[in-house]
DNA sequence: TCCCTTGAGTCAAACGTATGACTTACCTGT
DNA sequence: ACAGGTAAGTCATACGTTTGACTCAAGGGA
């Protein structure tokens, strides 16, 4: 048999024959660890439920006396209480917590992302989901359900696939997605061409003529981007080009490595990367083949994460504002869930080329 | 003047003067975007809600039909149906979202931790919410108060601080933590010791007599840890060493690469580095004094995340399974959840040394 | 004296789900 | 023909909030 305790306003627990979540307790004065309701605190201070709520949602104006919400500030803290985010969900509809979704955490990059949009949101009061698109195939699916069920009042995607794509359209009004494969459904992009273009132009004003792109092999718009950006700037300044210039690789080190290789050998004099990653596979390459850079070899990075620094020589890079990235992310999902946003272009975020030690002027050597 | 939407079993969508939520749709046909709830698919099958929520938990065992089971079944997924998470919190009292707190997300480390961990949670049916205690300072009463407030269920501290561990031993059992400050506290703990070990040993093996280590400043037991452990090792066997030996720095990477150079012009043959960062500024700091590696200096890192292999030459390192670690963590967290597990002990992670090429024999130069 | 206003609260109805206690119709064995 | 059993559902309530509608007493003017 299984006890129910109900409560009593004067006699504090009392035991009932019946059941229910509660009967774990064994006797009427262990409420150990039972959750302070707003109706703990309302039997404390004498007044009702709704008193309470009122004052501590901050809408007691003309309602209740100053004096009475003092007290039941003061009873709320002593007690410990925290409103129950699920009733007040339930109640209101709307939550606070967001998603994120990243196509591969353990990049560094999107963790620098990450960290910028949880501090924005989290100084909005909302929490942040963690979502990994490299782990979990399902992921979008999963993503328009906890949009669905409000578990999540929004999210961000991050160069979402063309396919998740699709199936977001009909919660679009939730989600803001960065860099996305169709065009014009971007709420922040970057400044792709124009960094390309820096890339490209400062390469060949140091003399090189034979440019190579070391291409990151995932089906990504920015990464298609990039590679036309580059080819672009290359016609457009008069350069030729040679298919064998270009290479391919996922971010998997060794068959980074062994790309980069083969590309080198075609007898580039620079490379343009997709990703800092690959540009560090390259310096591996180079130095299996017994070049040094930047004197017989210049490389270009992309993204400016910290390995970039810890290269030798350090990596010349197109750097990527990746906190601000992750704020403008926020506030553009933020104002959208308010409503208030009927912005359709997106969110510009420019990026730059930081010059260091791993280019240099061609033929000087 | 607004209008409530009633639902009426035979009519469907009523309109009813008066006031509420539902009052922002302006025709009683306008059902759109209202949230399928389960009740909509009672109606749609001629049963009643509890009979909906009985199929859709598999409780309907000996109570349902196996026709209206499938009828169901087929009704909700036709409609999308979605059960409204909060609600279910509501009435359940337990979610289904873990909080997994890291010191410092934009290390690569913590990012594939959190992957494992989030695949983890994921197949139980978990979701992960991110918690970056780097850039709040105030996670730890956070996260005690989402705990409360049932917002999760439970939460995963990696490193916390002893200040932070104090303020959840009332929210303990809902807790795991990794590599606590406070001894006996960590649910999941490395072999931090046998591993520094090894690192001496190997060190010590080929001739090193003057070691120096790099520290990393952060008041984390598990640097005090390997620094303990790299001091009883050289005791151990019977080396000598020097306060100069010691340096240590925080991750900044030109602090932390002057740090290295001045342990260097001690003249230390080999370093013993606290994190893979550490020995990459270590790099840059034995190119600034004209020191090669592993010829005239060896170094060995510790945490083997993607950059000792980018290093050159590939460093030499302590692996920690980050994969294995995450896993481990959430599989103590839900069985600690569960209430089924009394373990006190800590799930031990076991690291090894990986041996690569920024290590030599000293004095075969 | 009576009516009206204002301040200070209270009431009660949702939000969507989960579940123990009922109900009802049909079947089986004697 | 009737007790007893079982299969197939339904009912009602509770979870903790939020909030528009209501109450009630005290004070003020005419």
């Amino acid at each position: 048999m299984t006890y129910l305790f109900t409560r009593d306003a004067s006699l504090g627990y009392v035991s009932v024959e019946g059941s229910g979540r509660r009967g774990t307790s064994v006797a009427g004065n262990d409420k150990a660890n039972l959750p302070v309701t707003s109706r703990d605190v309302a039997r404390e201070t004498n007044v009702s439920q709704s008193t309470v709520s009122l004052v501590l949602n901050g809408k007691a104006e003309g309602r209740v006396s100053q004096a009475t919400r003092e007290l039941i500030q003061a009873t709320a803290a002593r007690l410990g209480y925290q409103p129950n985010v699920s009733a007040q969900m339930l109640r209101t509809g709307v939550g606070k917590t967001l998603a994120f979704a990243v196509p591969d955490i353990q990049q560094p990059f999107f963790g620098e992302v990450l960290v910028a949009a949880e501090v924005a949101a989290r100084e909005k009061g909302y929490s942040v989901l963690l979502v990994d698109t490299a782990t979990d195939p399902l992921w979008s699916e999963r993503l328009v359900g906890m949009i669905r069920s409000r578990l999540i009042a929004g999210c961000i995607t991050y160069t979402p696939d063309a396919e998740a794509e699709a199936k977001f359209a009909d919660v679009a009004d939730r989600i803001v997605m960065v860099e996305s494969e169709t065009p014009g459904l971007s709420g922040v992009d970057l400044t792709i061409d124009a960094a390309m273009k820096s890339v490209v132009g400062h390469l060949a004003g140091l003399g090189h003529r034979k440019i190579g792109h070391f291409a990151a092999l995932y089906p990504k718009l920015t990464f298609r981007s990039r590679h036309a950006a580059f080819l672009a700037e290359i016609e457009r300044i008069g350069l030729t080009t040679d298919p064998l210039w270009h290479a391919a690789s996922t971010f998997e080190i060794d068959a980074a490595t062994e790309a980069a290789r083969q590309l080198i050998a075609t007898g580039v004099t620079a490379i343009a990367c997709d990703d800092d990653l690959l540009a560090g596979a390259a310096y591996r390459a180079a130095r299996q083949l017994g070049l040094s850079i930047p004197d017989d070899l210049s490389v270009v990075g992309f993204n400016d994460v910290e390995l970039a620094r810890l290269l030798h020589p350090e990596l010349t890079t197109v750097n990527i504002p990746a906190d601000r990235l992750g704020r403008e992310a926020i506030r553009r999902l933020l104002s959208k869930l308010d409503g208030k946003s009927t912005r359709t272009k997106p969110t510009m975020v420019e990026l730059s080329l930081i010059l260091r030690q791993s280019t240099a002027r061609h033929g000087n050597g």
